[in-house]
DNA sequence: AGAGGCTTGTGACCGCATTCTCAAACTCTA
DNA sequence: TAGAGTTTGAGAATGCGGTCACAAGCCTCT
């Protein structure tokens, strides 16, 4: 098995496995199957095999994987070993949800400022932080060591946060406003965008309705379909 | 070309597609060629047109696609020409920011409802709405005709909230918890964990830090360039 | 010590998604 | 109306990810 070569779909899943085994822990196991970890993560067990494989050979035939073990494991490959900051860029909504979200500070994330263009909002306290003027952004992220940017700015803005982000040096930008943004090859972009989730399940709610009525009037003879297309 | 069968992947851009569309009707545009409506998604134009023959023939050889006819046959195969009803579950700090994002509205999504499991919180308001108690959950569906379900409670709490929306008859859910639920086959779930995401630009920053340091060890012993494009 | 029972790691296969490519179809101009 | 220039739609090729299946390896029990 090639060494550096962890397929970005694996990537995806660490994330969810490390969850599951620091449950695990609390619950105080100190082994776990592939099959029990694929229940907990809900995938199936091959697919655990197989993702656990590009990490190394950690498990132990007959008796599945050293929990504690797998956690420094996958952490390191996810450079979770060290503490990560970041810089909100927008504080709306959201933007103040996320500040004071408690799930990031927990796998080493570090909201280290939060910033907004907006003057009427600078100094303007939450949490623990102030927030700053966007302006400033250049000398926060090289003062504070930031290396991810979080853009939670109305749509119309967030290319121009993401442009800042990345002449001030960030290389991690993840995208919360619902609008496409680019930014160059070596800089990674993840988005985040709730409108299309709620899109996605519509798409699959109305098909669910289109099938059962279609069903119906199958059975039933009465109506005729709705739509044929041209 | 099949009548009935949208890959997901392509469902999951067709929201894309239609965001850009609109701000092109914004912009006064009245047609658009595969290629200009990837650009705008950040797509490729092969990918679009792909895409878009899924739906059917809608464009013009020569010419391109007119933006107005795109935008409708888009939100009907979306079923964004009715509006969808959504419960959200669990109002935190997550909870509160989705209650008040304006992003739903826009695209036929109205919260029709805020419920949480804490009696101190039943009663508050927010924004228009008043926090109502978890255990009417099963009424509120019921009257209110809720079809989406939001999760956004404490992790342990999760697939409680889940359960409850599935047995009030929800069929669609998008879980915001940092917890793996699971739902009945004709229940549809998607999931976003900010928490996940981090982790994934984590690995991608950490493996650029990796190279980059074993890169300069190898070329030079004292220090090395800044910044080469690879 | 040997047998039997588990569980991992991985090669092989399959299917979906993306990309490539080009004929068909349209517009515009002269 | 003919010819040049565009652009779609879809068949073919490619690649990636998921699943299957099983040999290899480890543990326990007798």
């Amino acid at each position: 098995m090639r060494e550096r070569a962890i397929p970005e779909a694996t990537v995806a899943r660490l994330p969810l496995y490390l969850r599951s085994l620091a449950e695990m822990t609390d619950r105080g196991m100190h082994t776990v199957s592939s099959e029990g970890l694929a229940d907990a993560a809900g995938v199936n067990s091959a697919k655990v095999r197989k993702d656990l494989s590009y990490l190394g050979s950690y498990g132990t035939r007959g008796v599945g994987y050293d929990i504690e073990y797998l956690i420094y494991q996958i952490s390191r490959e996810l450079g979770l070993t060290q503490d990560w900051n970041c810089v909100i860029v927008g504080v709306g909504n959201l933007g103040h949800a996320l500040a004071n979200y408690r799930g990031f500070s927990a796998r080493g994330f570090r909201v280290a400022a939060l910033v907004d263009a907006d003057e009427r909002k600078v100094g303007e306290r939450v949490g623990e932080l102030a927030i700053e003027d966007f302006e400033d952004l250049e000398r926060i992220v090289k003062e504070r060591q930031v290396s991810i940017g979080i853009v939670a700015t109305p749509a119309v803005a967030a290319q121009d946060a993401a442009d800042r982000l990345v002449s001030a040096g960030v290389k991690s930008i993840l995208n919360f406003a619902p609008a496409v943004i680019t930014v160059p090859d070596d800089v990674s972009l993840r988005k985040v965008d709730l409108s299309i989730e709620l899109q996605i399940l519509s798409f699959y709610e109305q098909r669910k309705a289109a099938l059962e009525s279609l069903r119906r009037g199958k059975r039933l003879t009465a109506s005729a379909a709705k739509s044929t297309r041209p």
